[in-house]
DNA sequence: ACGACGTTGTTGACGCCGTCAACATACACA
DNA sequence: TGTGTATGTTGACGGCGTCAACAACGTCGT
């Protein structure tokens, strides 16, 4: 429902409707509407979990390639499941801090992404300064990609793809370190 | 308002009695809630724009510590005004493609760090490639890291302005290029 | 076999919401 | 003075999330 209408069109009646019952019945299974939209988001987690799992461990060419590739499946997930992706993140209606489970399934992915930051570390492949940091960088670069390309932010005539791989592209070789840039 | 109690406590029966009129009399100035959101998000975007333009042309340091300090500037706005930040950007809520003039002050925004972005290529501090790419990656990592400190998706303990900093550094790294990361 | 009980579903009602139509007021200007 | 426009008001409609009261149904100990 949440792709075909978008959020706004999850509504407990019409839940209910296309199940089949009636509209109070999903609060048998969940104590109001949040909760359960809750719940979509978290298998929502899941699956980009599972995706971004499979790219960083995949056959693909060794050395920081796996890192570009797992930034490219995150986007591209976000792209094929905007209204998904969009309840996972964004949103004050969920009103995250009061449901530990949705602050987990993210916090899951952040530490995927802080170990495979480490492991190219460990290969001299990026500058060694706090991982976490530089995950949350990487991770601002993908999302902020993400959300403006879902938002129709960014010019519909320009390639996604040369616009993915140039995000990468900078990332990296900023990630890659290069001394400072002051003065 | 939307600073106060988030979008959801925006509604017309609240706007008109805080304005100490009745529920459709705001309908006389805006036919409709969304057409009064986008108003506000419109305004919203032309202070940001003042903003953005008074640090690019500060009298900070020389040399693209003025495009690092219009990133800084432009996560600050969102961290101090984030319901109006939300309501700027994503919320498919309200329907930009609908609303020509939203799309045209984002647009606007995005313009001008065109200009600062060809200005600094011309100096040869960043690569030559297509300033409008280089805008979007450059604006993909800020309001990734504004969305992303906004939702409260990072970690409360870790120092914003060293992040703040660290974001900005590796996209000017990037940005600065340094051959390929391939291979 | 039977009764207690937890699980699931149903309907009616409440108070919100955005919105429209019909009606009022007040001011500008010919 | 009269007419039109801008602005505001109230009543009503349908939709929403949610709760309380009630119904069916299966499980399981006795």
């Amino acid at each position: 429902m949440i792709s075909e209408g978008g959020a706004a069109s999850v509504t407990m009646r019409a839940i209910g409707s296309r199940l089949g019952v009636s509209r109070a019945a999903p609060y048998r299974h969940f104590p109001d509407k949040t909760a359960l939209l809750v719940a979509v988001a978290v298998e929502g987690f899941r699956r980009l979990n599972r995706r971004l799992r499979g790219s960083s461990t995949g056959a693909a060419g060794s050395s920081v390639e796996r890192l570009r590739h797992m930034g490219e499946q995150y986007v591209r997930f976000a792209l094929e499941n905007p209204a998904h992706y969009r309840l996972m993140y964004g949103r004050e209606a969920l009103a995250r801090q009061d449901h530990p489970e949705l602050r987990e399934a993210a916090a899951v992915l952040l530490e995927h992404l802080i170990g495979v930051i480490r492991v190219h570390q460990q290969r001299g492949e990026i500058e060694r300064e706090d991982p976490r940091a530089q995950a949350y960088v990487a991770w601002s670069a993908v999302h902020g990609l993400a959300s403006l390309l879902i938002e129709r932010q960014i010019d519909p005539n320009f390639d996604v793809n040369a616009l993915l791989n140039q995000t990468t592209e900078t990332l990296l070789v900023g990630l890659r370190g290069a001394g400072t840039t002051t003065g």
